[in-house]
DNA sequence: TCTGGGGTCCTAGGACCC
DNA sequence: TCTGGGGTCCTAGGACCC
């Protein structure tokens, strides 16, 4: 019988955005609550409680399809660092039941608990355990899945929701899995479940007719992981079954989606200088540099297009991520069409060289990083509008800044400095 | 029903080098 | 000069996840 013989769990905070609302709002608890902005504006809906999900409320779903849906339902914004504080509280309730825990999101877990049975006893007894422990110290409820592989706990967890525990016995997987949907895989999403239903796969068991070669023609190496999944084993086979901390970040990125679509080019340089700074805050924040700069561009009718551009050495420069992705934009952006979102990526992490190319110029680039980085300290302790960068400081534009009420920056770039 | 924002991973093609 | 093959880097797009 193959197999590994590692136990891990897969914890999963059942409806984890509404639940942290409520913690923070009692009143929003037992009502059908909507989280990721108001009903009648441009977005999808983040979380929905149980309550709105029987009215067929769910995430990714325009927020006014869910208003539609569910006319009585309380429509809240989200708080991203409310969120993160919890999962911050989720995840040393965690680490008190193993140390090998992966953050694989900001609400779900995996744990190798395999060997803690003298400290914790039999799976589905560490499992009861687990769950009153997150419910007394973080306030919020929770469901476990057990296996022997990732993705068998993972499936699990999905079918005990919500509040359960599953355990798939060694040896069952393949039964276990079987009935299921295909698209209860994970990593099965619409695309591949439509050219799996064109096969005639509908469920797990449907996959078994299949050969791994075949498979591996028709989807790549895709296909061979979907083969192995098929028996619960995870994506390397059964010994690729590993519990790590989390690696490091390959990108950062920002983007916006304007309320009413943008076409003025001023306008949206200002936004693209907005989300520069934003980009190159957290890669300060990170230590990091990048070398790869991406502007995200898409058209009213939604139509997107990314445009890159890989730089010679790393930075960590609002100036510079900024005039890359501002060239970027000149010289692809259809004049006159309106745009509805703009971004900005960065990516290609690497350590700076400073002693490698010309001196001044990256003793002036080293300068400049520590001088930004006092700015976002200040920001940090007295306010977004404690510091504003003069014109020109800020390297190879100009710029006038006004805040409005909000805090909300109102950028009017203007002409170009020799480049 | 009129479609967010933050990520990861994969594929395919072209440039370039040996 | 009629034309291989492998490796690496880069770009663009897309599937998928929460």
């Amino acid at each position: 019988m193959p197999g590994s013989d590692k136990t891990i769990f897969h914890v999963d905070m059942d409806a984890f955005f509404v639940s942290v609302e409520e913690l923070f709002d009692p009143s929003l608890k037992g009502n059908a609550v909507v989280v990721g902005g108001q009903r009648d504006e441009r977005g999808v809906v983040c979380a929905a409680s149980y309550e709105a999900r029987k009215f067929g409320v769910h995430s990714a779903m325009p927020l006014r399809t869910a208003a539609k849906l569910c006319p009585h339902a309380i429509f809240v914004d989200g708080h991203p660092s409310r969120y993160r504080e919890y999962s911050e509280k989720v995840h040393k309730v965690l680490t008190s039941f193993s140390p090998l825990v992966e953050m694989a999101s900001i609400d779900e877990a995996y744990l190798d608990m395999t060997g803690t049975g003298r400290l914790h006893g039999p799976p589905l007894r560490a499992a009861d355990s687990l769950q009153r422990a997150m419910k007394s110290e973080s306030n919020l409820n929770c469901s476990i899945g057990i296996g022997r592989s990732r993705l068998v706990a993972k499936v699990c967890s999905a079918k005990a929701k919500p509040h359960g525990v599953l355990w798939a016995v060694p040896g069952q997987e393949a039964n276990l899995l079987a009935p299921l949907d295909v698209r209860d895989i994970p990593g099965v999403g619409k695309v591949t479940e439509h050219e799996l239903h064109e096969l005639g796969i509908n469920r797990v068991r449907d996959l078994r007719r299949f050969s791994d070669e075949f498979l591996k023609d028709r989807f790549g190496k895709w296909g061979l992981a979907l083969a192995g999944k098929a028996r619960g084993e995870d994506a390397g086979g059964w010994f690729d079954t590993e519990v790590a901390a989390h690696s490091d970040a390959k990108s950062i990125s920002h983007e916006h989606t304007y309320s009413e679509d943008a076409t003025r080019q001023e306008q949206m340089e200002s936004t693209l200088m907005r989300l520069s700074e934003m980009v190159g805050r957290r890669l300060r924040e990170a230590g990091m540099h990048a070398r790869t700069v991406q502007l995200k561009l898409r058209y009213k009718d939604f139509t997107t297009i990314t445009r890159a551009r890989t730089m010679t050495h790393p930075t960590q420069l609002d100036s510079e991520i900024f005039a890359g992705v501002r060239d970027l934009f000149r010289k692809n952006w259809r004049a006159g069409v309106a745009v509805r979102l703009l971004g900005v990526h960065v990516s290609s992490f690497e350590e700076p060289q400073y002693q490698q190319r010309d001196l001044l110029d990256d003793g002036q680039r080293e300068r400049w990083e520590h001088a930004l980085s006092a700015v976002d300290n200040l920001r940090d302790r007295f306010g977004e509008s404690s510091v504003s960068l003069a014109s020109g400081l800020c390297g190879n534009f100009r710029e006038r800044t006004q805040r409005t009420p909000l805090g909300c920056r109102d950028t009017q770039t203007r002409k170009p400095s020799s480049e």
